[in-house]
DNA sequence: GACATATTTGCACAAATAAGCAAATATTGA
DNA sequence: TCAATATTTGCTTATTTGTGCAAATATGTC
C-alpha cells in the first residue's frame, strides 16, 4: 500500500463528489471566505450536509476555515490544491521508465 | 445540474479510487500499453476486479485500449488527462470575481 | 434569561461501490 | 477438436457514502 498513492486518491475522491466539487467552485468565484449557509444555498441541500461536505474538504486541504462568532467562515486553499493537482498531471504526463 | 461539473467530478471519482489510481501509476511508468493480467498483477485482486476498474478508467477517457488476439493492451491518455488536471488547477487558482 | 441564528451530531435509510468467485465468452495454438 | 489463456459478466456480500430530519451545541442579540 503506497501512501503517497492513498493521499492522492482521497483528494480526488474530496473533489469527486458533485456536491462538494460545486461547493469549491462556489468558493472559487468568491473573493471573501464564505460561511456554510451561504454555501449550502449553493447545493440546494440540507445544511448538515453541507457542513459534512465541508468538513471533509477541510481534512483533505482543500478548503480553509476561520471561526467568526457563530460562523465559520470558509476560503478555497487555491495555491495549495492547484499545485497537487499539477504535480499529478506532471506525474501522468511524465517520461516513462524505460524498458517496461 | 452542470453537466461540467458532473463531467469533472466523474473524471475525479474514477481517479479517486486507490486500486484504480494505481492501476493510472502503474500504465504511467510503462511506455508500452499493458494487458489486464499484468495490470491485476500491480494491485493483486482478482482479474474481473481489474476489468472493471479499467472499464471504468476507460469510460472516462483516461485510458484507451486495443485488442489484440485474446488480450486487451491498455495505455495512459496522458495528454488529455494532464490537460483536464490543469484545466482544473488554473480554474481553482484563477482570481475571482469581484464584489461576492 | 429568552430568543434567533449557525453549525454539528445522532440516527435511519437508500443507493452506490468494491470485491471475489464461478461461469460464460473469445481467441490462440497444439 | 481440445486445452490453455485473457477477459467479461452474473451473482452475492460487505462496506461506504450521501442525504434529511430532529436534537444538541454554540454564539450573538434583545
Amino acid at each position: 500500500m503506497n501512501s503517497n498513492t492513498q493521499e492522492t486518491a482521497d483528494l480526488l475522491k474530496a473533489l469527486g463528489e458533485y456536491n462538494r466539487l460545486s461547493l469549491v467552485f462556489e468558493l472559487c468565484s468568491c473573493s471573501k471566505p464564505q460561511n456554510a449557509m451561504c454555501l449550502c444555498d449553493c447545493c440546494n441541500v440540507d445544511a448538515s450536509v453541507a457542513s459534512r461536505h465541508l468538513k471533509i474538504l477541510a481534512q483533505e486541504g482543500v478548503v480553509s476555515f476561520e471561526k467568526n462568532g457563530r460562523e465559520k467562515t470558509y476560503s478555497l486553499n487555491r495555491k495549495e490544491v492547484a499545485q497537487s493537482l499539477r504535480a499529478l498531471a506532471d506525474k501522468i504526463e511524465g517520461k516513462p521508465k524505460k524498458g517496461r
